[in-house]
DNA sequence: ATATTTAATTTTGAATTCATAATTACGTCA
DNA sequence: TGACGTAATTATGAATTCAAAATTAAATAT
């Protein structure tokens, strides 16, 4: 009897994850038109996977289809920001409450090392390395909420906002904030504040709307769809 | 120029709507395998169209997908769903709270107008039309906490959580417990307590997975997948 | 030159086809 | 009878094909 069987993911999941990380990582910026045969004959599959991908990146938010005008990369608005915001929010509370009950402190330390990596980054002005550190410690904190449904609804708001590349627009005030935010964070972890730390959270992710707001508004300052 | 363009939906949207309701309504009962072919037959479409729906309604929860094995329609597991509950709770917590600082007065009374309707079909013992009130009530809240985003996210949730039909194992007292419950919820939120109701919210949806859960200890006693 | 039709081209939507994996049916042998 | 192996059948994955819609290019008129 076979226990171990293999399993080779189908090709339109293997588009999904590679278009994705295009989407998110800015090489296909917001608005670009995705023309599905240059698409198709860049990673060598046919039109049927490449089709079928499109299709969950829409209802995932990061793909627009109009019927019969083809894809685009979905543009990242303040109006959309608006509403996702609030939602990470409770998403991203709740995984701070559950991540108090649940935590080890193994778990702990290893996300206050992340923490200290990251204020080293402050310190350097290590955009990038910041970006990464920060990001690394939301994750750890929702790795330890251990709730499968929260991290993938989660991830999914955070992929979209990650789409502005507001970090560039950061004031050194509002980094410093956005550090001081942290600090506060991993104390409540630390004591296992779970209500505390859920406030936290939700206002840490609030200064940070404004702080992508302002980007959008300058980076976008009309146009529809 | 055309002002009122029409966009005919594209057939696989049509079929995901179909098929959601054919899952959510429990015609395609959890664990039914679902053959391409006869599918396909039964709405007249070719395989393409049909295989693109799958893949969605596999990201959204309600299918599942073994690669060169087909498609199931997912079970509702005591395991996902207390998974999904806290989700929700932290979901439907932030509609009330949005609720109360955008809601109207005649939304509100629109709204007390539904909980008096689902309180007389509790009095006169009509679960269906008391499931059907009762659910009336939480998507007005939702509406008026104005936020697509949310509304998306927790209508997904929702819809999983419907399928597993618990509402047949309702005691006497634990209807009798929704119904003061949702007197709560009126209160709070015609008096616009954001932030209570939101409280009361999560605590609804806590007892109302306790009913969820024994449901399911009695109708799943074990198996996989 | 600009606007407006009309034709040609391209792109998309969806059915069909083909290859491959999985399942079922059958036959053999212990 | 039942376990095992092999062939036949069926179902799925993905490429291809075909029809229809949209876009672009060309032609005509103003």
């Amino acid at each position: 009897m076979n226990v171990e069987t293999i399993t080779r993911p189908s090709l339109h999941v293997e588009l999904l994850d590679r278009l994705r990380s295009l989407i998110v990582e800015g090489e296909l910026p917001p608005g670009t038109k995705i023309p599905e045969r240059s698409l198709c004959e860049r990673y060598g599959v046919s039109r049927t996977p490449m089709r079928e991908a499109l299709k969950v990146l829409a209802v995932d938010g990061l793909v627009y289809l109009e019927p019969n005008r083809g894809a685009w990369v979905s543009k990242v608005t303040v109006e959309e920001l608006e509403q996702v915001f609030p939602v990470m929010g409770a998403l991203e509370g709740l995984s701070g409450e559950l991540a108090c009950e649940r935590i080890t402190d193994e778990e702990i330390a290893e996300i206050r090392k992340i923490h200290e990596a990251m204020v080293k980054h402050y310190k350097g002005r290590d955009l990038v390395r910041y970006f990464e550190t920060n990001q690394a410690i939301h994750e750890a904190i929702l790795a330890a909420a251990d709730n499968q449904e929260l991290s993938t609804m989660y991830r999914s708001l955070a992929a979209r906002v990650r789409r502005a590349r507001y970090m560039a627009n950061m004031t050194d005030e509002r980094w410093e904030q956005a550090v001081r935010e942290h600090e506060d964070i991993l104390e409540a972890l630390e004591a296992r504040q779970g209500l505390k730390l859920a406030k936290i959270l939700r206002e840490h992710l609030k200064s940070k709307f404004k702080t992508v707001r302002d980007w959008l508004e300058v980076q976008e300052p009309d146009s529809l769809n």
